[in-house]
DNA sequence: AAGTGGTCTAGACCACGTA
DNA sequence: ACGTGGTCTAGACCACTTG
């Protein structure tokens, strides 16, 4: 008799799910839901695959992929404990929009001009299409709570572009989203410099006063070019976080 | 007879090294050096199975692995194939030192403060240590090709700190791996702001210039905060550069 | 010695996409 | 209809850690 933590589940022989998901996210909320304490021992997989009659491969399977996240980690000889938070996987790939969403902040979008045309030289070769094919550059002001945040401005092939009425109510990720765009990865360069005089009338802050700045070029998973965008953030108001992983 | 890639591979049995690596590494090797372009196709898992007398799941794992680094993409029903390089999973977590030496530069540091003391309050916060117990908090200045570059200030319990010795001649998270410590995850964080006169003096940049900051707590596999670093970046010879993921 | 995770086998059936 | 990857089984042996 130990006390390690045993998940209650009955799995569904019938469901389309797969059993070894049926298996892993149950244990998956008991940690990000806090319920389970970090450093926690689970039930060992030769064990949880007789109770939950299923083989322990499978029982295995569930294991690995919670390992994979980062919520479990494991030691042969030893056991299956609970992670602890800091070492959990990123939430990877956000958008600026959501993130500020996430927080509470109200963001509102004003689409500051919206051009359709062939593409020159530099465009082509930022969207890696040919010259004259159809892009879309748009430029857009993003305010959170009724102060402005960033100056942006993104290159999209024609056909996968958003519609003006879309990007003022929605964020530009969301928009690619619900049009059936997946991104699989982006590139991203994040620095700084002074503000021109322009972004400094639109940001609201003096002119070479200091500007974080993000460029990105943002892939779908046969490696075409969704979307190139270049952004200006109020470093008092905004900065970038993100949690990094050794493989 | 079909076109695809067939590796050449004769597993070892007696080898300490996993079957499923030893045919994972060949292909992994082909497709990073670029010997394998984008979108070539790659034998189904049941043939490379009996050609390299492997049971069909070992074969599988092998394939499964370069999935999950994003090297390999499959299909239902369709087969499996290279992945655009745009695709690749990134190399995650890398020290300035570390890049700065990959492109070439010459890195260099000098230390200019070394100081081992007990943690008071917010030390104590930013390192989840207890008030009081030994921590090493240095300052670094790091160059590149005779120009300055950053400064760099970081806090590390004493139990893991290099010393001012090891750390004017390699990067702190070399320091770190040498002396067995293994960073799992960190957490950072990216803004800029106006130089200060003090930082100004030694980035060779003038008062108000804008700077590009970083902020980063890192954690071993435990959950132990074993650094906590806050430095600032010359925008115009440094910028944050990486990739993300969507999971 | 006992218990844990790590690896491996030799099959099986199914879901999906293409022809 | 066929071939692909996705899932699953019921075992097996080994390596490592702890008592």
């Amino acid at each position: 008799m130990s006390d390690y933590y045993a998940p209650a589940i009955v799995v569904d022989r019938e469901s389309d799910e797969p059993l070894y998901r049926q298996i892993a996210t149950p244990i998956e909320q008991a940690i990000v839901s806090g319920e389970l304490a970090a450093g926690t021992m689970i039930e060992d997989e030769v064990s949880m695959a007789q109770r939950l009659d299923v083989s322990r491969p499978t029982a295995r399977r569930a294991m690995q992929e919670l390992v994979g996240m980062g919520l479990l980690s494991r030691k042969r000889g030893v056991g299956t404990t609970v992670t602890p938070p800091q070492v959990h996987r990123p939430i990877a790939l956000t958008s600026l929009f959501d993130d500020l969403a996430r927080m509470g902040a109200a963001p509102t979008t004003k689409v500051l001009s919206y051009d359709v045309h062939g593409a020159d030289e530099e465009e082509a070769d930022l969207l890696a299409v040919e010259v004259g094919s159809g892009v879309v550059r748009v430029a857009r002001l993003r305010s959170a709570e009724g102060r402005p945040l960033a100056l942006m401005t993104n290159l999209l092939p024609v056909d996968l572009a958003p519609s003006w009425t879309d990007l003022n109510e929605h964020g530009l990720y969301r928009c690619l989203r619900e049009a059936g765009v997946a991104i699989a990865t982006a590139r991203q360069v994040i620095g700084a410099r002074a503000a021109t005089a322009d972004e400094a009338a639109l940001l609201d802050e003096a002119e070479g006063a200091p500007l974080l700045t993000m460029r990105r070029t943002a892939y779908d998973g046969t490696g075409r070019v969704v979307e190139f965008g270049r952004s200006v953030y109020r470093p008092t108001l905004y900065d970038f976080s993100m949690t990094l992983v050794t493989h």
